[in-house]
DNA sequence: AAGCAAAACTAACAACTGTTAGTGGAAGAA
DNA sequence: TTCTTCCACTAACAGTTGTTAGTTTTGCTT
């Protein structure tokens, strides 16, 4: 079985390439002839690694979506007041994406391109993500952490778009370390750009 | 010349269904012959109203792009204080998005997919927009209306990250209008969820 | 040296891509 | 009627798509 080990590898080799071109062109411009030639191979030959083009694109958006539900679960564990768990939530989810921003951003923008039942339990796992921090933020209006005027559904939608459009901007050879931008991205959110007083 | 007008309409038809299109599937996956099947013709018929596939990509792209900046110099205007005016550029950009959220979401996602030289053309005319409201807010921090502790690139960004996701969720049977949600985006970005005090 | 598995190759497929050329019908204006 | 303009059609093009079958090369392990 050491076989599996080098497979994996190479296998992996092919994925990250294929984020990478995922994420430069889009899912469906990219072709299997630009992701060998990226390999310097023939695209016939990338039949021996993976089984088809899009069992590349689950593979990406379904290893994603366990990081980021690992993440949270560390967060929800933690005994501490609804905006710190915010702001840990967010923090966390920043961390997971700026570990690997390329499949991040095919996370995001390409996974609308899975075929069913994938597509459908794909979004099935996000409503859920999305929904427990909804709760963090009812949590926080409940307890008075967070104002009570604020509308739930708004608030959290607001804050998936501000945290996903991160890796079209973000580059890695910034300055800012991502628990810092993590951080600065939930003082923004909770705190609003406004002077207080 | 007064075919031009009726020729304008079947057009816009055109266009319009392939905004719901590229929306839907994304600009490379949607084809041709995809979009003459929703107007219940042939693919070859589409030619007699426009040139090209891209040409309908750019129509939704500059239009829109158009737009944004018309609100906006209407916005700058205005004699007001920066939290203000970013107020009423939130609820402008909005506004103009709810006018078409089909295009809006077709501008968003998929202008990557115009070519040289029109795609340089597009960025420039979107970076000289997010300027502009980087301008504003660059404003309230000298003036003191907006914390001096904030960074603004990364404050623009998420702004322009929360407004662009509307297409995606933002529903035109909701109950709520337009206005009234760029009112309460603005005033999310601006206050922040917290408490004050 | 022999064997084995990983990983590359060539050749080809059926389907689909955007687009052109040329044609014809329908409707209104002259 | 005849002319013109709009709008659709059929047929076809050259190129690209994901994928397969079968074969050969490469490099390690015995």
């Amino acid at each position: 079985m050491a076989e599996a080990l080098s497979n994996l590898s190479r296998k992996e080799q092919v994925i990250r390439k294929a984020a990478e071109l995922f994420k430069e062109k889009g899912y469906s411009a990219a072709s299997m002839r630009d992701l060998a030639q990226k390999l310097g191979i023939e695209a016939a030959s990338l039949y021996s690694h993976i089984k088809s083009k899009e069992e590349i694109l689950r593979t990406l958006c379904f290893d994603m979506a366990t990081d980021f539900r690992a993440s949270l679960s560390e967060v929800e564990k933690k005994k501490v007041t609804a905006s710190e768990k915010l702001r840990l939530g967010i923090i966390g989810h920043v961390q997971v994406m700026a570990r690997d921003l390329t499949a991040s951003a095919v996370f995001m923008n390409e996974h609308r391109h899975l075929s069913q039942p994938y597509l459908r339990d794909f979004l099935l796992l996000r409503i859920n993500y999305i929904n427990r921090f909804k709760t963090i933020i009812e949590d926080g209006i409940s307890s008075g952490d967070f104002r009570k005027d604020i509308d739930t559904k708004l608030s959290v939608m607001t804050l998936f778009s501000s945290l996903n459009w991160m890796p079209a901007w973000f580059s890695p050879d910034s300055t800012i370390e991502p628990e810092k931008l993590g951080q600065q991205l939930a003082d923004m959110l909770i705190n609003g750009l406004k002077q207080n007083r």
